[in-house]
DNA sequence: ATACAATTAAAACAGATGTTTGAATATAAG
DNA sequence: CTTATATTCAAACATCTGTTTTAATTGTAT
């Protein structure tokens, strides 16, 4: 049958694509080795190469395949507060659009329990000093950040183009160091007894970013 | 004579850190090789295992060269920020507490020219996947962190613990977030005609942060 | 069953890595 | 100058890296 062939197929890709995305997050990109990564999926080292054809190509699919759903789910809610804004004939809400970028991303990792990891991965490959993992990662995001820009431009009306880009720039900042922080092996930065649990954390993030966002001037 | 012994040493040991703190601020930790280190710095290869004993030990090194300082300066207005609110019998103020936390990290870089590298260093060694240079990074902060927590609760009464702390945290997130926007190769992330001069961006950061910073709540 | 393609497996590849070694050189003191 | 110490240097070390190769195995149709 050709339902047989293709499942076993994409199970090896898939249990080298969870084992990555597990290893990179830990380790990142330079830090995590095709053996450790095959190691851990328990397939063959030449695999990745025969599936994927090398380690950063590997990279782009671990990335690309969590940031497509998300990306879309942000769109979906931008559209939405977008239409509710024109009903009501109001500016769309910064808070909603906050919302909308900031919550699918610690939701994403919360629904797929092997999507814990990308939380991490998502955080770190924002900074990461090594140029192939930002220049893939900058590449699928550049086109959710411009539409974010928008939306706050058009929520925001008051503030200069400079303003808000920076200002975005810092809550992304602030939520990618946040999603570290949630991070399964950084609890350690946590203070005795302070809660790291997601949703309140998200809260907490919200409020601190759109109070930041909608400051005069 | 001593002196002339004692600068050659220093010489090519301030060479090596110059070149690893150059090549570590762009490429990371596990990205740069010691062999481009040394090329750079123009001394031999072995000349950092004989002069720091590993390349673990040169990056605390480097980290601590920098920082050491630059938490003193921070410790400083700290105890100027409590001695004035005291003489006033006030409470200390948040901005000036996040000022005094903010200001001399992009300040130091901006005085020394080869600590240009420094900001982006420190921005990424916050996250560095690495176990060894986020180890070693908050090694040297966890104390500088706690001063800024007891301060912070004592200008912000209101507040719970959690929330200062998470707060804090988002704080450092958009700070380093900065840092790495404003270090020399990441420039490319910025829109056209967007401004990235630095006294600009410690404002706008100054504002965004305080603002969340003193929300209700 | 046979032939064909897709996948897995073990081994080897060339190159880079941090570190060590032992000889050569420079510097200081006697 | 001579000796003792500190530093530099080139070379080699063992290990790890991503990738390639070649053979064996598996699955799927004819």
């Amino acid at each position: 049958m050709n339902k047989r062939k293709s499942l076993i197929r994409t199970d090896t890709k898939h249990s080298i694509m969870d084992a990555a995305e597990y290893m990179f997050a830990r380790n990142g990109y330079k830090g995590t080795s095709l053996r450790a990564i095959t190691g851990r999926a328990g397939v063959n080292l030449a695999a990745v190469n025969y599936h994927f054809g090398s380690k950063k190509v590997l990279l782009e699919a671990v990335l690309l395949r969590r940031i497509q759903p998300l990306n879309l789910e942000r769109r979906r809610r931008f559209e939405e507060i977008r239409d509710n804004a024109r009903k009501l004939r109001k500016k769309p809400e910064a808070e909603l659009i906050l919302k909308a970028f900031i919550e699918p991303v610690f939701y994403f990792g919360e629904s797929d329990p092997g999507s814990k990891d990308f939380i991490t991965l998502i955080g770190r490959a924002i900074v990461d000093p090594d140029d192939t993992v930002r220049k893939v990662f900058h590449k699928f995001m550049r086109s959710i950040f411009e539409l974010l820009f928008k939306m706050m431009s058009e929520a925001l009306p008051g503030l200069s183009r400079d303003v808000i880009f920076w200002r975005l720039h810092f809550t992304i900042g602030a939520m990618a160091h946040a999603m570290r922080i949630c991070s399964p092996d950084m609890k350690e930065l946590a203070h005795s007894g302070t809660a790291t649990d997601t949703s309140a954390v998200i809260e907490h993030l919200i409020r601190f970013v759109s109070k930041g966002m909608k400051a005069r001037r």
